[in-house]
DNA sequence: TGGGGGCACCTTTTT
DNA sequence: GGTGCCCCCA
């Protein structure tokens, strides 16, 4: 028998349900409370289980109330998710967990409240990437650096790479010194902290760099939030940056009790500045943490987990987990050798036609590519077919156009400092205010120091800028001040509607007779429609800078479409991997810059891609690819040679890989981990008869076509004329210029030239 | 001032 | 293939 000391009794074990049905390492992970720990959590372990039960067991037994504990996701869905997942196990509460967002919310969060301490107004506006851009290109202008050789791009990624780990121009080292532009990169960087501190401004970066230093510099803030804070919680903790690390190590010095959940075999944000070290070196930088794995999957088949686990074990940084699982057998992960991009858009569609009739979903589906353009080929596909899609993550509904200049408008009659606003739509919609105009307010503005709306109202009473461009920046003046006005009365929606028709902007896109118009005022409408939700103006903004993911009705019966980036956290019973050819996956670019560190990363990123799986795995690979408008040979990826083989089934149309399964004595072989060349037999016979199907076929144009001037086509075959006989042995393309002055670019791929002619010839009247 | 045409360059991934 | 930039002309 025991005996109940007071304590015990004061705290009685609290009714715990929401432990029933954990794992051993599961419930270790969810009850180990004091000091730090770390949550290896491999892929399909229950992650975000833990993290919530955790969440929730802290709260039941009164350990800490929804708003002493801080929890850092990295993204925005993560965090949503996490709010709904512990509001099902501990009820309505939750709306009182106040920190619990991103990294970049929560710093933006601390820091409105004291923005004074690093010279910033508390309303300051967060800039996005076009804004940045434009900055860094006006301060490399003024300093009479070459922009073509130096470009505002490679500015922003310097200075992104400096705040990412934590650093302000005065504390860059020597090995910063000959940064851009032979040295001059510290310079821009403090010129351009200071050109924001003087528009009101902070970009992405600065969010966690302010709160960094505020919180080091302060010892009484930092204090006050280490009383508030009891409990701290990160998630994919092994994609967090040294100046986010730096800023968890600050606050967690207050209790201590710090809990990290990640995986280090699914860090793919190393070009954003993660570094795999932080977790890497955990036990390290917390004696005494106790860490724990969670190993067992519960998520997909052992031959998918089977696959993953083989390829990933090629990377030497790691800390090394054996996943498994309960699920035996199931199908192995698919191999599927294909011509082209569209012959592979084909197959894909195919078989998720066949999916759905052998009577499961389309919601089943995803289909994970690297970069955003090969999306392209499968959403034409699914067009053509009608088959149900949806984008995630595509181009970005706030990064538009028109719907930055609408923000602009609004930036503006809120922030008169506000001159990238200004600069953007002062002369958006046309009001005949040209750049020398513009010149002439910026120059006056930096003389006198004041915003471009002052400086423009001073020079409106000069002579200085006469005519039309005058009297339309008074009028642009005035209207500015009357919405100015609007702003205190009207709701916001009402606010922007009046805004966007007085000053023509909607007008302008209504006139425009391009096909993307009415797209265009599409958004606009649901822009000013989804702005009915909030109340003010600067929940509204600081809304759209945080939050990135448009996310749409999720319920709908519709195959994803999404970068393997963004399928990180997500799970689906039948995942396409398209496009595992060299170059393209592992991406060339990213070997270029990072050598054997970013192949270890693109590998990773592979495991992501294929332990998103339950049921079955379908990876893809072609012969030709059409890159920057060219057909190119390509090879397949080095990852598939790297793929276990008792767990895979390949077939290809290619030749490659014939046969499949045991077929793999074709693996090509190379003793260097980065060689891009290969010279196995396989590879050779792979070689020749991609060649021998290269199209030899001649193809006769149509007269129709009309035909009248035509330069040289890639691949040699020289002028066409009407009636003309192509014959071509090479891939290429060409424009073709014709009778009623359109043009037509003709395309050489396996399908051939006549394709494309034909496609020209239905649209002649 | 602004529109059209020619041309170079390009493309990773995201908070 | 597509975009953004530059130059030239009305």
């Amino acid at each position: 028998m025991t005996s109940l000391s007071i304590s015990d009794m004061a705290r009685p074990a609290p009714p715990s349900p929401y432990l029933e049905g954990l794992n051993a390492e599961q419930r270790q992970a969810v009850e180990a409370l004091d000091g730090a720990v770390l949550v290896l959590a491999g892929a399909g372990t229950g992650k975000t289980r833990v993290l919530t039960t955790r969440l929730a067991h802290i709260l039941a037994t009164g350990r800490a109330r929804p708003w002493e504990i801080l929890a850092v996701t990295f993204t925005n869905k993560a965090a949503r998710e996490m709010k709904e997942r512990v509001g099902k196990i501990i009820g309505e509460a939750v709306e009182g967990v106040p920190w619990m967002g991103t990294f970049h919310s929560v710093s933006a969060q601390i820091l409105r409240r004291h923005a004074e301490l690093v010279g910033l107004k508390s309303a300051f506006t967060i800039i996005d990437t076009d804004d940045q851009l434009r900055l860094m290109k006006q301060i490399i202008q003024a300093e009479g650096i070459d922009e073509k050789r130096w470009t505002p791009r490679h500015l922003a990624s310097v200075i992104d790479g400096w705040k990412n780990r934590g650093l302000m121009p005065e504390q860059l080292g020597e090995e910063d010194k000959y940064a851009f532009a032979e040295g001059r990169g510290k310079d821009l960087y403090a010129m351009y902290q200071a050109r924001l501190k003087v528009l009101n401004c902070c970009d992405f970066g600065d969010l966690l760099l302010h709160t960094l230093h505020i919180l080091k510099d302060n010892p009484d803030v930092l204090a006050e939030y280490h009383r508030k804070f009891r409990y701290l919680l990160v998630d994919e903790y092994q994609d967090t940056n040294v100046a986010q690390y730096m800023w968890l190590r600050l606050l967690a010095k207050g209790t201590g009790n710090l809990c990290c959940v990640g995986d280090d075999d699914q860090s793919i944000y190393g070009w954003r500045g993660a570094e795999v070290d932080n977790i890497l070196r955990f036990d390290k930088d917390f004696p005494g943490a106790t860490v724990v794995r969670l190993e067992r999957n519960y998520r997909s088949t052992e031959h998918i987990l089977g696959a993953a686990s083989g390829l990933i074990s090629a990377n030497r940084d790691r800390l090394g987990k054996t996943l498994w699982t309960d699920e035996e057998g199931g199908e192995k992960v698919q191999v599927r050798g294909l011509w082209d991009g569209e012959a592979e858009a084909r197959f894909v569609a195919e078989e998720c036609e066949n999916w759905v009739s052998a009577g499961r979903s389309y919601a089943d589906i995803a289909i994970l590519v690297r970069a955003s353009w090969q999306m392209r080929a499968f959403e034409e596909r699914f067009i053509m077919l009608g088959l149900p899609y949806k984008v995630i993550g595509g181009p970005r509904f706030f990064e538009r156009a028109e719907v930055r200049d609408a923000h602009a408008y609004l930036r503006l009659v809120r922030s008169p400092e506000d001159d990238l606003a200004f600069e953007r739509i002062v002369n958006t919609p046309k009001r005949g205010i040209g750049e020398t105009s513009v010149q002439k307010i910026a120059m006056l503005a930096r003389e006198m120091g004041v915003p471009m709306t002052e400086a423009t109202r001073i020079m409106v009473g000069t002579d200085e800028i006469r005519g039309k461009a005058r009297t339309s920046l008074q009028v642009f003046l005035r209207d500015l001040a009357r919405w100015r006005d609007l702003s205190e009365t009207s709701p916001l929606n009402e606010m922007a509607e009046i805004i966007l028709d007085e000053s023509g902007y909607t007008a302008m896109w209504r006139e425009d007779k391009t096909p993307q118009a009415a797209g265009r005022l599409e958004n606009l409408k649901e822009l000013v429609s989804s702005m009915a939700e909030w109340d003010t103006l600067e929940a509204y903004l600081e809304h759209v800078a945080l939050v990135t993911d448009a996310d749409r009705a999720v319920s709908e019966d519709e195959v994803s479409l999404m970068t393997l980036h963004g399928a990180k956290g997500l799970e689906f019973p039948h995942v396409f991997l398209p496009g595992w050819e060299e170059t393209v996956f592992p991406s060339q670019r990213s070997l270029d810059e990072g050598g054997t560190k970013s192949l270890e990363e693109e590998r990773r990123l592979a495991y992501v891609g294929i332990t998103r799986a339950r049921e079955r795995a379908t990876i893809t690979f072609t012969a030709n690819r059409m890159i920057y408008g060219r057909w190119q040979s390509v090879l397949p990826s080095r990852f598939i040679d790297e793929l276990p083989h008792d767990h895979v089934e390949a077939r290809s149309e290619t030749g490659y890989y014939e046969g499949g399964g045991p077929g793999f004595e074709n693996v090509r072989q190379t003793a260097d981990p980065m060689a891009s060349s290969y010279s196995s037999p396989g590879w050779k016979r792979y070689q020749a008869s991609a060649q021998e199907n290269r199209r030899t076929t001649p193809l006769t144009i149509d007269a129709k076509a009309n035909l009248i001037e035509s330069g040289p086509v890639g691949g040699g075959s020289g002028k066409w004329k009407t009636g003309d006989r192509v014959f071509h042995d090479k891939f290429g393309y060409g424009r073709i210029k014709t009778a009623d002055g359109s043009k037509l670019t003709v395309a050489f791929d396996k399908a051939g030239v006549k394709k494309v002619v034909e496609s020209f010839v239905r649209e002649l009247p």
